[in-house]
DNA sequence: TAATAGTATTATAATTATTCTAAACTGAAA
DNA sequence: TTTCAGTTTAGAATAATTATAATACTATTA
């Protein structure tokens, strides 16, 4: 437990995030909980141990954690976004019925901007499929 | 025009959409305006020439385009959907500074579910750059 | 310990995209 | 003309997000 939590601090300083506890847990949740939640997921799962935790700060921390570079914003899905705590790149899978979204792994991206480079600033790059999962398939 | 609104006519006839007159301008303004418009930039575009036209109406044609195949709704922004009329397969870039959207190619899309095929259904692929355009970056 | 400055958190209000609903309209067929 | 399914409309309702302003916390210094 101390073990654990001293590792989530160090991770946070790491990206020059001030340990605070909401931050710690929200971190752990993340960490721990591999499923590209949404706000309203990662609120409610902590709410419990954390009566007082406000929206307002779930909303903040994980636009903190964003711009540092400790999570990535997913856009799959209209109208809310999502977040991933595995930054490497790699690409999403949604499916439309059970709502789960996966990991797809991405070998190599081959488009006009890997091939000849980019004279822009590229910040983010995003692979989404959306359909139905094997399991839904059946 | 009476020869462009026969090609659009028949544009919607092609994919089984009854070509009503909202759709037939809401089409018209897709083809000739290539900028991934919102739902807003439509309703805005058209509403002086047909001051009756509901924002509802353009979310219901957007809606029915997108599920006959004659529009993909693309997620490349957090809060709100865009859409292109262009429905082969390419990429985006999302300019942070400009707003602009541009068409990026694809060649080759390298990925764990593109590699090995995939057992369920796949609707629909995305892939997003998100960053500073050329232009902006200079 | 007390004061203070800076940061983080909170509750609430405001905003905005989208969806819902019920009524009105349209055009084709009976 | 009447009917009927499909379409459009206006406005209300919903839900995610953002903005704001007040409060609480933390670390440092006097």
């Amino acid at each position: 437990m101390i073990d654990n939590n001293l590792n989530l601090v160090s991770k946070l300083k790491e990206f020059n995030i001030k340990p605070s506890i909401q931050r710690i847990e929200i971190l752990e949740y993340l960490m721990d909980n591999r499923i590209h939640p949404n706000i309203e997921g990662i609120y409610s799962a902590l709410v419990d141990k954390m009566p007082t935790l406000s929206k307002a700060t779930v909303y903040n921390t994980l636009d903190l954690f964003a711009k540092k570079g400790l999570a990535n914003k997913l856009y799959i899905e209209p109208n809310e976004v999502r977040f991933d705590i595995r930054t490497d790149v790699h690409g999403h899978f949604k499916c439309e019925k059970c709502k789960k979204i996966e990991d797809v792994e991405i070998y190599n991206l081959d488009t006009e901007i890997s091939k000849n480079g980019y004279k822009g600033i590229i910040y983010a790059e995003e692979i989404n499929y959306r359909g139905i999962c094997e399991d839904c398939a059946k």
